[in-house]
RNA sequence: GCCGGUGUAGCUCAGUGGCAGAGCAGCUGAUUCGUAAUCAGCAGGCCAGGGGUUCAAAUCCCCUCACCGGCUCCA
């Protein structure tokens, strides 16, 4: 018999027959791997047990632990689900069921949308379907007998699918009972494999994500091996749950949004300190980063818009206003004013890079549906700048851009992700431009060393950009800091500097942000923190609890005494019990409590007690003032 | 914007055609207390807004608004 030669992850090399399944494999190597085997790599690539091995191949068993298996394991509870969706809705049509970072989902044409009620019972035939244990295969099958089966079951999406793959691909599809469906694959060996999973909400979602298709109802749901670690998932979502910064806001009473401004948000007391702590940090590392700080008008004439390419490219996010009979804009983005400062003198190449940098508070119409607390609103401020330099400076611009980031990003704790995004469709100039901008770009990010996303077609209409995006507390992306490079906005304005040769050149701009939007930044912050911001940024650093009306005059003394000091510190003389009092600054996160009897005011100290750490003993007032204006000025 | 859901006191929620409720927060009083809730009393509402059905609507119907989840992580 002829045999093959397989690589296993430990080095060694095994001899099977030829034609032996990944399956079968597992099984020689133990039987205890091929009990625990859900899937294969082979080269690299993840396929089911059943498939046949390659000479000379590279091949891993995965068994559940596997980080691939999961993807595996929702992409095959997708299809248990289409198939009850299809035996409770026989007329559904399919859409796509992918396996998705935390779960899977599936979008199905259906006459009437999903109620709520129908979750259960899809889970219960569900779980009929993964009680019949049975197993998936995999066809392939040429293009035209695909769209000919999937055409006479009238599933015109799948056909869609088919003819928009290229005409090498290979086509597979996935079958288990009389199920069938277009798929790559791979796929557990049977439907038994099932058994943790969780049908989580309905959503409607259009067709391949254009608005102008068909909306189709989607499905989403969260499979994993075992229940147990279904249920800490489930719990752990609850748990995030409590970290939302809509939630947060309004229990640290930081901000709030009303009816009567949908998207515009309200700065409370408590939110506005944070805000302006965060404004004073950006004011002082900006002049050290060599900037120069500016203000421009909300409101600008059309004429200006229009020259800057937003009127024909951005016009439908734009507010708009009429002063005596003219035209005007409440502005989306601060560069045109910008611009208008810079061209407002003479420019030696002396000055660049001219670092202009803004607290510009815009308006953007965004649609009711995406409003999302302070993460999403239609006004807000960017922490914006616009640099002006010479070509021959922008490698070295960006990368100090890419590297005040990272302080801002190190000192807050957040962890980000990088993303290159490219030329969009309704661009603005010259494409050959546009390839010098992205490789610009390119070639700081890969001289950094920095792993980044490739996000093609995602840039703003002036110029490419590397975007800096933030998880919330359940997993959504947010971008924050962004930075883009213009070649057009300096045309159009038609800006120049005076080079070395004494002549007119035209300069290039970075377009930057750090925070992003500073709501959008405070939400992440809160989010991050779960609202136990760190002392230099808690709203109220400091309260005095006085245990009895005997201590209130000294208490009253060591908050005076706090203020001296610059601490936001507050007196809790309520007539309650010092348990209530805690309890009462827990909730509200105070970093430190400062509890004072007839001992500490006997002795001229204070108890103190912290947020994380409880109860930490008495020390001189003094003292504690010094501990807490050294971590205030630390940031820590 | 589109699909689905939700909207009752400051907050969390109960109330499914027949007198608008509870807990917490608030206010008043008593209590002066040592590290996450002292006790008692009081007050608090255009039941999101508008229209309709009905003897009677928080509850049923219609419209509007706001909020929540989602709207390619590409078979």
């Amino acid at each position: 018999m002829q045999s093959i030669n397989v690589l296993l992850d430990d080095g060694s090399r095994r001899e099977m027959p030829l034609g032996s399944t990944a399956r079968e494999l597992a099984q020689s190597i133990s039987p205890r791997l091929a009990r625990e085997a859900v899937a294969a790599k082979v080269n690299s690539q993840v396929v089911d047990l059943a498939r046949e091995l390659v000479p000379d191949a590279h091949v891993t068993i995965l068994t559940q632990d596997a980080p691939e298996a999961l993807d595996v394991l929702r992409h095959t509870a997708a299809h248990v689900m289409a198939q009850a969706v299809i035996r409770l809705f026989p007329e559904a049509k399919l859409g796509i069921g992918p396996s998705i970072k935390d779960g899977f989902y599936y979008d199905f044409a259906v006459a009437e949308t999903f109620k709520p009620e129908d979750l259960g019972r899809i889970e219960a035939e569900m779980r009929k379907i993964v009680a019949q244990k049975s197993p998936l295969t995999r066809h392939t099958i040429d293009r035209a007998e695909a769209i000919a089966m999937f055409r006479s079951q009238n599933e015109t999406f799948k056909v869609e699918l088919i003819e928009d793959l290229p005409f090498d691909a290979e086509l597979t599809y996935y079958q288990h009972d009389n199920f069938l469906d277009l798929c790559a694959g791979p796929h557990l060996p049977d439907t038994g494999y099932v058994k943790a999973f969780k049908l989580l909400s309905i959503a409607g979602a259009y067709w391949r994500g254009d608005e102008r298709r068909p909306m189709l109802q989607r499905i989403y749901g969260t499979a994993f091996y075992k229940q147990s670690v279904l249920d800490e998932y489930l719990i752990r979502l609850e748990e995030a749950k409590k970290r939302d910064h809509r939630k947060l806001g309004r229990e640290l009473d930081l901000f709030s949004l009303q009816e009567e401004a949908p998207g515009f948000p309200f700065y409370h007391p408590k939110g506005m300190i944070i805000r302006n702590e965060l404004e004073d940090f950006w004011r002082k590392e900006h002049r050290k980063a060599g900037y120069q700080e500016i203000r421009t008008p909300i409101i600008l004439s059309r004429v200006l818009w229009e020259r800057s390419g937003h009127w024909a490219h951005y016009r439908e996010n734009m507010y708009f206003t009429k002063i005596d009979e003219l035209d005007y804009a409440v502005k989306p983005m601060n560069c045109p004013g910008s611009m208008l400062v810079y061209r407002n003198g003479f420019h030696s190449y002396k000055d660049l890079p001219l670092r202009y940098c803004e607290l510009g508070l815009v308006h953007r119409h965004e649609l009711s549906g995406v409003l999302h607390g302070m993460a999403r609103v239609r006004a807000f401020t960017q922490d914006d700048s616009h640099i002006f330099m010479t070509p021959s400076q922008i490698e070295d611009e960006v990368a100090r851009v890419i590297a005040l980031v990272h302080k801002f990003y190190t000192i807050f704790g957040l962890k980000y992700r990088v993303e290159l995004s490219t030329r969009p469709e309704k661009a603005m100039g010259d494409i050959a431009v546009w390839n010098i901008a992205e490789a610009a770009l390119e070639n700081v990010l890969k001289a950094k060393g920095i792993n980044y996303k490739l996000n093609p077609g995602d840039g703003a209409f002036y110029g490419p950009k590397i975007d800096f995006h933030i998880e919330d507390s359940i997993g959504r992306s947010w971008q924050c800091a962004t930075i883009q490079l213009d070649f057009q906005m300096p045309e159009k304005f038609d800006l120049t500097y005076i080079g070395e040769d004494g002549d007119k050149h035209r300069p290039v701009v970075i377009h930057r942000v750090l925070y992003g939007a500073i709501e959008r930044f405070i939400a992440m912050l809160i989010e991050n923190f779960a609202g136990a911001f760190p002392l230099w940024l808690s709203p109220v650093q400091a309260v005095v609890l006085p245990i009895t009306d005997r201590a209130r005059a000294y208490a009253e003394r060591v908050v005076a005494e706090l203020e001296e000091a610059g601490i936001r510190a507050q007196l809790d003389a309520r007539n309650e019990k010092i348990g209530f009092k805690i309890r009462a600054a827990q909730i509200q996160k105070v970093p430190y409590m400062l509890v004072i009897g007839d001992k500490e005011v006997q002795e001229g100290t204070l108890a103190v007690r912290t947020r994380e750490g409880g109860d930490r003993g008495t020390s001189p007032v003094a003292e504690v003032i010094a501990t807490l204006v050294q971590q205030i000025k630390e940031k820590t």
